[in-house]
DNA sequence: AAGATATCTTTACGGCGTCCAGATCGAGAT
DNA sequence: ATCTCGATCTGGACGCCGTAAAGATATCTT
């Protein structure tokens, strides 16, 4: 009658890693059927388990979707570090990061709202964001100042990050809307327009505007 | 039995208007209880009317919101309005904008967040955004033309406008974060905070860039 | 082997969005 | 003034939701 704990390797309890299951159910369901279908019922329909059974690994329907925001932060710093490291140039690192960044939102939308969704009414990014030395944070901050902004003036510095995530927000949520369609023919596609977007913003520190 | 069409002067119909009434009683409901609160019997309770009762007035749910989101664009568009009007100098009025705009989004939290998610899920701002002369959106171009903006550069101004745009609501959907405390403290209070963020994010056209 | 414990199911409750059948009321026609 | 008609509201119903409590079942410990 039980499947012989199919993917997982590890079988912690009488049915296979139920957790696991219910987080990746979530997943399929999120991005299949959008955020709003996402209920628990129908997550623990997807898992093939009864209403009730999440109960046991997540205390309410927020936990578990805390759990999936967290595995999506962790794919948007993965999605981050890429671009980092495909970089062609200094100069063209910062606006990479932005790309990649709206791009994951563009590709994982459901994901991207569940993740912001909970961070707002935790009233907290999450803190692997912030804390490990090569947290998505980090890694801006850190292209910031390999870019030229000046290290020791850490307030500056924190400024400037923060401004730089807030305009990778701000244009992952503008850019579905369709009054853009025209500008972005008008530059030659999506890619250009964010791009264009990203450079009156002003990512890079001020002596690395041209003047 | 029935109230004498208490507040608004014209009664269409045989109870006094109950579209304005449900409108009301949903934006009291959503800055009193918060957004996730807001359901339409809550509103239908409410306004004193039983819970199908809004089925006459609006299609579904989302059309209640739809108006209750319409008045909030066009609260927005008066605070633009006001800090234009207000603003000492035209090197600050680009900073003063964003500053109205974040500060609108932090004091009627609930109602921005209604204004978006509805947008999102047409994938379009509100067509009173860009349409009429004095729209918001025309606010901000213009302010950037009166701040240098070459405005025969029609593309590039729009790309500026959309930046800025992004920038104000990026930084309104960050200000909120714990983490961010810290550096508030650090330059002196939240406006402090946001002016310095803007600042950052180049919310000018280039030649008015200190270079 | 036996008891303790964690996991899952069943059942139940109240709230939700929405629809439908009737009651009620306002207004135009006669 | 009465009648009729359509617009407006009510009451009840359906299926879904999140969640809690109690019982069944499988695993772990000893």
């Amino acid at each position: 009658m039980r499947e012989s704990h199919s993917t997982a390797e590890a079988r912690p309890y009488h049915h296979g890693d139920l957790r696991r299951g219910l987080i990746e159910a979530a997943r399929r369901l999120l991005e299949s059927e959008g955020p709003t279908a996402l209920s628990l019922r129908a997550v623990a329909r997807e898992a093939g388990v009864s209403p009730a059974a999440p109960y046991h690994h997540f205390k309410d329907k927020g936990e578990l979707l805390d759990a999936v925001a967290q595995e999506g932060w962790q794919k948007l710093d993965e999605a981050l570090a890429r671009a980092k490291a495909e970089a062609p140039s200094i100069r063209e690192a910062m606006t990479g990061l932005g790309v990649a960044y709206v791009c994951f939102a563009r590709d994982n939308p459901a994901l991207y709202r569940v993740m912001y969704d909970t961070a707002r009414d935790k009233e907290a990014l999450p803190e692997t964001m912030q804390n490990g030395e090569d947290s998505a944070y980090c890694k801006v901050r850190n292209t910031l100042v390999e870019a030229g902004a000046d290290p020791t003036a850490a307030t500056d510095l924190e400024l400037a990050t923060v401004a730089a995530w807030c305009a990778a927000h701000g244009l992952a949520e503008m850019r579905g809307f369709k009054q853009f369609d025209h500008l972005k023919d008008a530059v030659g596609g999506e890619n250009n327009f964010l791009r264009a977007v990203f450079n009156h913003m002003g990512l890079f520190p001020s002596p690395q505007r041209e003047c």
